[in-house]
DNA sequence: TTGCCTCGAGATCA
DNA sequence: CTCGAGGCAA
C-alpha cells in the first residue's frame, strides 16, 4: 500500500476496493449468496482501512469501513420524522381480518371483487428508518413516538445488510430523497452466538432477541453495535422524492434493487381467503423460520388504494397486522398484595412465582378491581394460566379451580385502606375502590409528590420513588410544599446520602420553581387532568387565577372538557385543603409566565384548516 | 410490565 | 461494585 503515494492513485484504489466490498457484502448479507471468503473480506477491508488513515480525505460517509463502528457519541440526538411513523392495528381471528377486508372493500366501492393484499411475517424487532439523500445513507432514526424518534445512523451504518449507498442500475434512477423502513432484528442463531461470546466475556446473557437487539442499537460507542449480529428486513416508504411505484410489491421489489433486504417470505395473496391461507402458512413455519415474529402483516397492495383509504388515529387503515395467540404458561400465586395509588384507587396485584412467558419474566399482575377478582376466583395458593396480552401487560387467563387445595382462603377485597386504614369507598356505579384518607395516606402522599416531580410535571431531576420513600418515612416531607424548605443537612442523615447526593437534590427543587402554568397544573394532581388538558387549559384561559375561577359551565366549553371533568376541575380548586396547598407552593416560590388567554382550537384538525383566515386587531 | 443502556454517586476493598 | 434514576422500546 505504500507505493500509493499520490492521492489520485489512492483515490481510485479507494474507489476499487470499495465498490469490491459493497459488492462482495450485499451477495454476502442480502443475497446470502457469498463469492469470496471472510478472510479475503477481511483483508481488503484492511486495506481500506489502511488507506483510509494514509489518506484521511477517503473516507466517505458511505465507504464500507463506516462498518466497524467509529466515535464514541455523548448522547443520540433526536431526529422528527417528515412522514410520521405509525404503528398497525391489530387482529385475531379471522373474523377480524374478514372484518378488515370488508371495510376496506367498503371503503374503494369495490363490493364483490377482491383486494390483492401483499402479505409478510410481522417480525418481532424494532422500527427504524433510513434515509438516503442522493443515494447515500445520511440519516438513521428509531420509530420513538411516531413523531420524533433518536439518531442511530452511525449504529445503523454497522449493520452489514444496511446498503451504505444505493445501487444504480441503468434503468432505475436513483431517487433523490429516499426514505426506507424497516424491521431491526437479531436472528435465532445470532442470538445464541452472541449469547455464548457473553458467556465467555463472562458478561450476563441477553433474555430475548428483542431486547438485545434493541440495546444493542442504543450503544453510544458503534464499534460494540458492530459486534452484534444485528439484521434487517425493509418494508416500506417514508419520504420519496423521485420515485413513484404504483403498487407496494413493485415498491419492494425496487428495494431489492437498490441493494436492500427483504423478507423471503414476503406474497401478494388474493382476497381474504388469500391471507387466511397465507396466516395458516406462516403459523405452520413459524417454528422454522430463522427469527422471530409474532403475527403476520396484510397490506393493501395499490398504493393508490391505500392513499384514499387513508389513516385513523395512528394506524393506516390499508393494513393489519394478524398476531398469533400470546404465548401462556401456568405458574402459581404467591400472594395478592394491594396498592395504593395517587388518587385513592386500590389496587390488587398477584404476586406469581416467577414464569417465563412471552420472552419476559413475568411475576407481578394487576388484577384491576374489585370485580376482576370475584370473576377470576383467585386465592394465594391458586394454579393461574399467564399471557402477555397484547404486547405487553401481562394478564391472568384463567384460575384452575380443579386442582386448588381444599384450604385456600377467598381473597378479602380491603374495606379499609391497608396503608392508612381509611374506609374505602367505591362511587355509586363505579369499579374502582378508593381509600379516602386523601393526603393523609402516606401511599397517597408518595404518589402524589412522585407525580409533581416527575419529567413531564415538575421535572425535579433525581427525585424518584426511593428517594420520595426516604423523605416521608423520614419525616422530612409531610405534604408537596416541604419539598422547597428542604436543607441539605437533613438529607445527609439519610441513608446513601451523602453531600454530593443532598446537594444535588436540593438544587433540582430549587430549579423546579420556575416553571410553566401547565406543568404546575399537571403537577397539582387534578383529577381527570393529565398533561394535554392541563395545556388546553392555559390555551383557553392563560392565567392560573382564571383557571381556578372558572365556573362549571365555562370549563366545559374547552375542548375535550365534559361535564364530568369539569366538575373536577371545580371541586379541587373550591376545597380548602388544596388551595392552602397551592398558597404554600407559591410563598415557598413556585413560580410561572402567564400569557393571555387566547382561544386557541386545533386548527389543522377543523373543516376550515384549508382556507387563509385573516386576523386584525 | 420488563429488559436494556447510561449516568452519577455512594460504598467497599485493596 | 452496586444502586437509583431516567430514558427508550415493545
Amino acid at each position: 500500500m505504500t507505493d500509493l503515494t499520490s492521492l489520485d492513485q489512492a483515490s481510485s484504489e479507494h474507489n476499487r476496493i470499495a465498490q469490491l466490498l459493497q459488492k462482495y457484502n450485499h451477495e454476502y448479507y442480502v443475497l446470502d449468496q457469498p463469492s469470496v471468503t471472510d478472510y479475503d473480506y477481511d483483508q481488503l477491508m484492511l486495506q481500506l482501512i489502511e488507506l483510509e488513515a494514509q489518506f484521511p480525505t477517503l473516507k466517505s460517509p458511505d465507504s464500507p469501513s463506516q462498518r466497524v463502528g467509529g466515535e464514541v457519541l455523548e448522547k443520540f440526538d433526536s431526529i422528527s420524522h417528515k412522514v410520521p411513523m405509525l404503528s398497525l392495528s391489530n387482529g385475531f381471528s379471522d373474523d377480524d381480518i374478514q372484518q378488515f377486508d370488508r371495510r376496506n372493500r367498503e371503503g374503494l366501492d369495490l363490493a364483490d371483487a377482491n383486494i390483492d393484499y401483499v402479505s409478510e411475517p410481522k417480525l418481532d424487532g424494532l422500527a427504524i428508518s433510513l434515509l438516503y439523500e442522493k443515494g447515500v445513507l445520511t440519516h438513521a432514526a428509531t420509530r420513538g413516538d411516531g413523531r420524533t424518534g433518536e439518531n442511530v445512523t452511525e449504529n445503523v451504518k454497522t449493520i452489514r445488510s444496511v446498503p451504505l449507498s444505493l445501487f444504480e442500475l441503468d434503468q432505475y434512477a436513483v431517487p433523490d430523497v429516499l426514505e426506507v423502513r424497516g424491521e431491526v432484528f437479531i436472528s435465532k442463531e445470532g442470538f445464541e452466538k452472541m449469547n455464548k461470546e457473553q458467556i465467555e466475556l463472562g458478561e450476563k446473557n441477553f433474555v430475548n432477541p428483542r431486547n438485545a437487539a434493541a440495546g444493542s442499537l442504543r450503544q453510544l460507542d458503534s464499534k460494540i453495535t458492530a459486534q452484534r449480529p444485528l439484521e434487517i428486513y425493509c418494508y416500506s416508504l417514508g419520504l420519496v422524492e423521485g420515485w413513484q411505484p404504483s403498487t407496494h410489491s413493485e415498491m419492494l421489489a425496487g428495494l431489492k434493487r437498490f441493494g436492500f433486504r427483504v423478507c423471503p417470505e414476503v406474497e401478494v395473496v388474493n382476497g381474504v381467503q388469500g391471507c387466511l391461507n397465507y396466516y395458516q402458512k406462516i403459523s405452520q413455519k413459524r417454528d422454522s423460520l430463522p427469527y422471530d415474529i409474532d403475527g403476520v402483516v396484510y397490506k393493501v397492495d395499490r398504493l393508490d388504494w391505500q392513499s384514499s383509504l387513508g389513516f385513523i388515529a395512528k394506524a393506516p387503515r390499508w393494513a393489519l397486522a394478524h398476531k398469533f395467540p400470546a404465548q401462556e404458561k401456568t405458574t402459581i400465586v404467591e400472594s395478592i398484595d394491594v396498592q395504593v395509588g395517587r388518587t385513592g384507587a386500590i389496587t390488587p396485584v398477584a404476586r406469581l412465582k416467577p414464569v417465563f412467558v412471552g420472552g419476559v419474566t413475568v411475576s407481578n399482575v394487576t388484577l384491576h378491581n374489585k370485580q376482576e377478582v370475584e370473576r377470576l376466583d383467585i386465592r394465594v395458593g391458586d394454579k393461574v394460566i399467564v399471557r402477555r396480552a397484547g404486547d405487553v401487560i401481562p394478564q391472568i387467563v384463567s384460575v384452575n379451580h380443579n386442582v386448588r387445595k381444599k384450604n385456600l382462603k377467598p381473597f378479602l377485597f380491603p374495606s379499609a385502606c391497608p396503608v392508612c386504614q381509611s374506609p374505602v369507598e367505591v362511587k355509586e356505579g363505579g369499579v374502582v375502590a378508593r381509600c379516602t384518607g386523601g393526603l393523609i395516606c402516606e401511599a397517597q402522599l408518595k404518589q402524589s409528590v412522585r407525580h409533581f416531580a416527575s419529567r413531564k410535571a415538575m421535572d425535579i431531576d433525581g427525585l424518584g420513588e426511593k428517594i420520595v420513600e426516604q423523605l416521608i418515612d423520614g419525616g422530612l416531607v409531610s405534604s408537596v410544599p416541604d419539598l422547597y424548605t428542604l436543607k441539605i443537612d437533613q438529607l445527609t442523615d439519610l441513608e446513601r446520602f451523602a453531600d454530593k447526593s443532598a446537594e444535588n437534590l436540593v438544587q433540582s427543587i430549587s430549579d423546579s420553581k420556575n416553571t410553566e402554568l401547565s406543568r404546575f397544573l399537571y403537577a397539582l394532581g387534578i383529577p381527570q387532568v393529565g398533561e394535554t388538558i392541563a395545556q388546553q387549559l392555559v390555551d383557553r384561559f392563560g392565567t392560573f387565577e382564571a383557571i381556578r375561577n372558572a365556573s362549571v359551565d365555562v370549563l366545559e366549553s374547552v375542548p375535550d372538557i365534559g361535564p364530568i371533568m369539569a366538575e373536577g376541575i371545580h371541586t379541587f380548586f373550591k376545597d380548602e385543603k388544596n388551595t392552602s396547598l397551592i398558597e404554600k407552593l407559591i410563598e415557598n416560590g413556585v413560580a410561572w409566565q402567564e400569557a393571555e388567554p387566547v382561544c386557541r382550537d386545533d386548527l389543522a384538525s377543523l373543516p376550515l384548516a384549508d382556507n387563509t383566515i385573516v386576523l386584525t386587531g
